[in-house]
DNA sequence: GCGTTAAGAG
DNA sequence: TTCACACCGTCTC
DNA sequence: GACGGTGTGTCTCTCTTAACGCCA
């Protein structure tokens, strides 16, 4: 049950923000740029909304902010107490006025149970007996008594208030920072130093969503993914009624590549895949099918195929299969590559199956208890003869965002929206790189001189260290990995790797080796450990395999313990 | 009392 | 809201 | 053994406090 706060309680000592009212500061920054921006497209609700707001006192704008970030949408005004809000009172009555603040007639005891503690509910409840019990038990008794909301605030001389049209600041935010995600905390945390934003140019900055239907379907969206928190308890039938409510895919404006448009677009059809999933799940093949026939995305096509195939519907299977030999991810082709062979076979035809490129594979054999995890052990292992490092993703994704930072942060038009954002917009697009032509010409020459200068591309990580990425919260790799990684790396090896990187960042970004391994001989190999029991992923056989084709030093460490 | 969980806040 | 691993059951050789 | 599917821990900002349930 969730603990009352304590009002009484006085604050501690903390990293201090200069503005006590800092919260209303970042409160109204988003209710005044959202709506300048956004003014044409919102509702009459939500401008109604707007010119409420400008009628309240400050006092009264600051406890509604308070309400916005407090767990709703019911309270005890006596625990609301707030230095800053000089007369709370006078504040809820400007609040009720403008019917921000709701006060209820009539209260549910449900809502209100957890407001109160199991100790002011058992003044309710007369007898030993019900002291011994757990607080959500006393419900039951509680339900028996005639008015037990009414009496629990008549005895505790308690108001009860109800937060209003919260439902459009969630709309405010969304607009401001063209996500769901991202609430005022962001600006808490920015001021605060825990997140750090590169500092990149907004002057060209436009709004994501240019149809108010785009921001219907974002709202609806929202809605809907909380409903499919219980995807797993629902029938059939109550999963196609969920699809059916999915906002049509097309926007009836014309279906502009904008990017308010694919967002939408991809939000839903990620819902929709999640539908088909769990309707395969149920074995509700047909209906699996049609919804999956309805999305673009990956992996409606391996779905596909595998239903057919489990469907004995080979020919069907076999056509959609020989489709994706074309796809453009890399990860489809592999998949029909793969599958292939075994669609062959059930239609009693010859089947050849690829063999997959050979790997350096080896055996570790390691002392159990020396390590918690088999990568620190393995590079523990290595590092008698070298320097060994777990990086995984981290060294070359870094790497990559080093080399290519101005690409990244560079004001291509439509790319940032507002002052919270780790990455361009379009970072996972296509056409990302086309875009920034330029810019990555710049970072490929930026790469040749690091080999020569290290040190300068060491200074460039400690000066960019702590700032958001597209890929991570801003860790950067330590001085001497970095030495060693950009001098015994060679300039073909790094164009290799960041031109995969390049090619599709949304898959490319994982799958990278565990270890990267620097011999006291020289030169450098990276090496995935796979304990007992593990195996290589699909993600992680892509990159061997390009490693391998490229000549990239890599192999495949099997740990035994011993 | 003690450990767990969650709210709240900067 | 990501990524990698651990584990389990089934199919195949 | 290969393979698919699913669950889990890890990310999560960090710190303080209160409520609750369990145990001695
Ligand atoms: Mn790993
Ligand atoms: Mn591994």
């Amino acid at each position: 049950m969730p603990p009352i706060a304590s009002a009484q309680s006085q604050p501690v000592a903390r990293t201090v923000l200069p503005d006590p009212l800092y919260y209303l500061a970042n409160f109204q920054r988003v209710i005044q740029r959202v709506y300048e921006r956004y003014d044409d497209l919102l509702s009459t609700e939500e401008q109604d909304f707007y010119r409420r707001l400008q009628l309240l006192s400050g006092d009264a704008q600051a406890l509604y902010v308070r309400l916005l970030t407090r767990k709703g949408p019911l309270f005890r005004t006596s625990k609301l107490r707030y230095q800053e809000i000089s007369d709370q009172s006078q504040a809820v009555a400007d609040l009720v006025a403008q019917q921000l603040v709701i006060q209820p007639s009539e209260i549910n005891l449900l809502d209100t149970f957890p407001l109160f503690t199991k100790q002011e509910w058992l003044e309710l409840l007369p007898g030993a007996a019900a002291q011994r019990l757990a607080k959500a038990a006393l419900v039951p008794l509680l339900q028996s008594l005639p008015e037990p909301v009414q009496t629990i605030i008549e005895q505790q001389g308690e108001t009860l208030i109800q937060l209003n049209s919260s439902e459009h600041f969630a709309t405010f935010c969304l607009l401001y920072f063209s996500n769901g995600r991202q609430d005022l905390t962001e600006f808490v945390l920015r001021d605060l130093g825990v997140y750090r934003y590169e500092n990149y140019s907004l002057a060209r900055a436009t709004r994501v969503f240019t149809h108010r239907e785009q921001i219907d379907k974002m709202l609806a969206y929202y809605r809907l993914r909380d409903v499919l928190d219980d995807l797993a308890s629902l029938s059939r039938e109550e999963i196609l009624a969920l699809n059916t409510q999915l906002p049509a895919i097309a926007c009836s404006q014309q279906q502009d590549k904008c990017r308010g448009n694919t967002l939408v677009q991809r939000r839903i059809e990620r819902l929709r895949l999640r539908l088909a999933r769990q309707l395969e799940r149920l074995e509700a093949w047909q209906d699996a099918l049609a919804l999956y026939r309805q999305c673009q995305q990956q992996p409606s096509c391996e779905r596909q195929v595998r239903i057919l195939h489990r469907l004995a519907q080979h020919q069907a299977a076999l056509k959609l299969c020989q489709q994706m030999f074309d796809s453009p991810s890399e990860a489809e082709q592999t998949f029909a590559r793969q599958f292939h062979p075994k669609l062959l076979k059930a239609l009693g035809q010859a089947a050849t199956k690829p063999a997959p490129p050979a790997l350096n594979e080896v055996q570790l054999f390691l002392t159990a208890g020396d390590s918690p995890n088999v990568e620190l052990a393995a590079a523990q292992s290595l590092s008698v003869s070298g320097d060994c490092f777990y990086v995984e993703n981290t060294l070359f994704l870094s790497m990559f965002c080093l080399v290519f930072w101005e690409a990244i942060f560079a004001d291509v038009p439509g790319a940032f929206s507002n002052e919270f954002q780790t990455g361009p917009h379009d970072f996972y697009e296509e056409d990302f790189a086309s875009q920034r032509s330029q810019h990555l010409e710049s970072g490929w020459r930026k790469l040749e001189h690091w080999q020569r200068a290290p040190d300068d591309l060491i200074q460039v990580a400690e000066q960019k260290h702590g700032i958001a990425t597209p890929f991570h919260m801003g860790f950067m790799p330590a001085p001497e990995l970095l030495k060693l990684a950009i001098t015994r790396i060679s300039l073909r090896h790094w164009q290799i790797i960041f031109e995969r990187l390049l090619r599709d960042l949304k898959e490319n970004r994982n799958g990278l080796p565990d270890l990267i391994y620097f011999p006291n001989t020289g030169g450098y190999e990276l090496v995935e450990v796979k304990g007992p029991g593990d195996r290589l992923q699909k993600n992680q056989l892509r990159w061997l395999h390009y490693f391998a084709e490229h000549q990239i030093p890599c192999q495949v460490a099997y740990v035994q313990w011993q």
